[in-house]
DNA sequence: CCCGCAGCCTGCGGGC
DNA sequence: TGCCCGCAGGCTGCGG
């Protein structure tokens, strides 16, 4: 489900609401997510103070004084509710409870449980197997056409799937590389490393485009996820191809020239794209 | 190394 | 109304 922006929005709002507190406990109701969560993680947490939150890629890692970091993963289906302790309702599948001192209570809800809460002492962040190979954050300073290049050079499989390697590029999801190939106007099926200088520069500027767009917006809101003060994320409403198969190309003026959005099938998963606007790498 | 696919889970919406 | 099927925003591990 939560893809760069909708981590992002969820970072933001963990570091607004917890920043600074102490842990007076963290509750484990079920320790079997996409990998074990640590047995000693409520010990370890508990009493600490938080320091930091960051986000990578779609991983967010908090800091606790002692040293020690915990990595928050939401998977496919994962939220995370955060609220006063006492006005919350019980949830079905709220795995993983953090409360503070000063009453707020943050609960992790994964019905499909592939998400991960995971612990490690905070110098071995980055070593860390989940977040050592991951590719380059597409906001941060390094990205631009010249590290795109580099990470489609010699791959011969469709740029989406392509797009969608997180030890290239970091953060991508379904949603947003279409969206990005839409804007820039690349079909999905075109091989990574046959786009021409001037595809990879609009891709290059579409990518960080619309993952901003929609961190304004709070992230999309499709089925599963909301931002963790309840409220939906407001950019599905922005999506120009993705889940709008038979519908008007946005970029198409009158009756469609194009036909509409199409959808097909790659890798397993759908892509939507604009038969017309989306020809070639050109 | 590169690539595609099955599998991990649960829930929801559409078609019959 | 109820059942079955396909589908879902991620990621790993396997095979070719």
């Amino acid at each position: 489900m939560p893809e760069l922006p909708e981590v992002e929005t969820v970072m933001r709002t963990l570091r607004g609401a917890l920043d600074g507190q102490v842990i007076a406990r963290i509750v484990l109701n079920r320790a079997d997510l996409r990998w074990p969560v640590p047995a000693d993680l409520p010990k370890l947490a508990r009493g600490r103070r938080i320091l930091s939150f960051r986000r990578r890629g779609k991983y967010i890692l908090m800091r606790l004084d002692g040293g020690t970091s915990v990595l928050l993963h939401l998977g496919m289906s994962g939220r995370i509710h955060v609220e006063r302790r006492g006005t919350n309702s019980a949830r079905k599948h709220e795995h993983v409870v953090i409360e503070t001192k000063d009453g707020i209570r943050a609960g992790l809800v994964d019905p499909r449980r592939f998400g991960a809460v995971l612990s490690m002492r905070t110098e071995e962040e980055d070593a860390h197997p989940l977040l050592a190979g991951l590719g380059v954050e597409p906001l941060g300073p390094d990205f631009g056409a010249a590290r795109l290049a580099g990470c489609l050079a010699g791959r011969r499989s469709p740029i989406k799937t392509v797009l969608l390697d997180q030890k290239l590029i970091a953060g991508l999801g379904n949603i947003y590389v279409c969206e990005a190939l839409f804007r820039a106007g690349i079909h999905p099926e075109i091989q990574a490393h046959t786009l021409s200088p001037s595809g990879i520069a609009r891709l290059a500027e579409a990518i960080p485009a619309v993952l901003e767009e929609a961190i304004a917006a709070g992230g999309s809101t499709l089925r599963d996820y909301v931002r963790p003060d309840g409220e939906k994320g407001g950019f599905q409403e922005l999506h120009r191809v993705y889940g709008r198969e038979g519908e008007p190309c946005p970029d198409c003026p009158g009756p469609p020239a194009c036909g509409g959005v199409r959808r097909i099938v790659q890798s397993g998963r759908s892509s939507f794209f604009c038969p017309l606007r989306q020809r070639s790498a050109s």
